[in-house]
DNA sequence: TTACATAGTGTACATTTTACACTTAAAAAT
DNA sequence: ATTTTTAAGTGTAAAATGTACACTATGTAA
């Protein structure tokens, strides 16, 4: 296996967490000081990284989900690439690219995927550097063209949860249908009417409820349910529904 | 302007046309011959380029679109990127790229993108090699992973299809409901009953009916409509169908 | 026992989907 | 002139889905 990394090359991980209350996106820390002047400027980028010899863009995505999860079977998409010859050009990432011994001329096309994570289970360091989740919608200027990266991730993953069942990537695999609505409402940005949004569910056969109750909570506990890709699959059609 | 192109960042384009019968896709013939053989293989490629050093992937793009077919505000969107290691591992796409003086060796990323033509007119000469309108459904064995990138882009085309209006960059500006019809049972390969179709489109207030009549047709000419992309931006909203 | 928090439910009306077959208008052929 | 050919254009009834709207039920905690 040939370890190379390839210079001009990267994947960019815009990972997507749900805590029942707010999208969350995964950021590192990004610190640049020196012995004479300290702290130059200290902010934050995406999960990314550059790409071996022989290794498939999926399989780097993958692996920089596995160092930051521990998991192997995380919801991963390719959604777009960035390859603007000025993306790393403002003067913070110059700077942060030849402390970093990387020559800032290179220009680096980076792939973008974005992954959706239903634990809230990730590594707080990586690579020497600090990880957390922050929420979305306050998420401030980003390293090199990643508010760029992380708009667009958006736009995907709200395109793909209007068309397609992806909202239970965010939720443990049991879920209520009130956890459900509120993936929905927080990531399209609206509020559905409680009983037409569980008439809508009801008509989903792939939605399968469980006799099993939510528990440890100190009010009447909900009923779970389950996705059923399966039964999905064998009913799904979808034709002409350009507009609603 | 720098004028060197990028050895391992290409373009490929999935040029789309539509004959109000067929789905088609230009591609340009491939011959490698030399001197003692004569003909080695003959095949087809999708239409591509590599990229200059200070140009964006869309400015690339659109500039094979322009060499093509001459025209500007042609319908393009990035749709995928492929970077396999082996991609352009097959006999015949080594020779072809050692006898144009290029490492075989080397990766090449290619970022895909697709168009809709609504024009049958394109130049037939390329590069110097041939250029031609293949219907979609009799597309042989491409070099490289080109096959891979038409049937990611059909995907791709197909899907949008589905959710956005982009049928209308597939016919003269001015059309009939049969055409508009044709588009989407030919490209999603089923049939729509008429007077069920004729109702939906009715109920979509950018299409607009012209008080204008087909010509040179040997039978009941049909009304001409219009999309209105202004009518459309101000009334669309899309939630939740996820499922039709 | 009560207060609190969220779960869970029904109905009437409007809109959209679906299945289905004949008449109309123009050009071309006789 | 008349007929033939070709595709355009049209309505209705039943079923499914969407929409607007407010109260009761069930568990925990105080």
């Amino acid at each position: 296996m040939n370890k190379d990394l390839i210079k001009y090359l990267s994947v960019d991980c815009v990972v997507f967490g749900f805590d029942f209350d707010k999208l969350n996106v995964l950021l590192v820390d990004r610190v640049l000081e020196n012995m004479e002047q300290g702290l130059i400027f200290s902010d934050m980028t995406l999960t990314g990284n550059h790409v071996y010899e022989d290794e498939t863009m999926d399989a780097a995505a993958q692996r920089i989900l596995f160092d930051l999860t521990g998991l192997k079977d995380v919801y991963l998409e390719q959604f777009k690439t960035f390859a603007h010859p000025d993306r790393l050009n403002k003067e913070n990432d110059r700077q942060w690219l030849i402390s970093d011994k990387r020559n800032p001329e290179q220009r680096i096309v980076s792939v973008g995927f974005f992954a959706l994570l239903a634990t809230p289970k990730v590594t707080l360091e990586w690579k020497g550097r600090n990880v957390m989740w922050v929420p979305v919608a306050e998420v401030a200027e980003l390293a090199f063209d990643h508010n760029l990266i992380l708009q667009e991730a958006l736009k995907a993953m709200r395109s793909k949860l209007l068309h397609e069942p992806i909202a239970f990537e965010l939720l443990p695999e049991k879920f209520t249908l009130s956890q459900l609505q509120k993936v929905y409402e927080i990531i399209l940005d609206t509020t559905f009417d409680k009983r037409n949004f569980r008439k809508k569910v009801a008509r989903m056969k792939y939605m399968v409820p469980l006799d099993e109750k939510q528990k440890d909570v100190s009010h009447k506990p909900a009923r779970l349910y389950m996705f059923s890709r399966d039964i999905y699959e064998r009913t799904r059609k979808e034709l002409l529904n350009f507009i609603v």
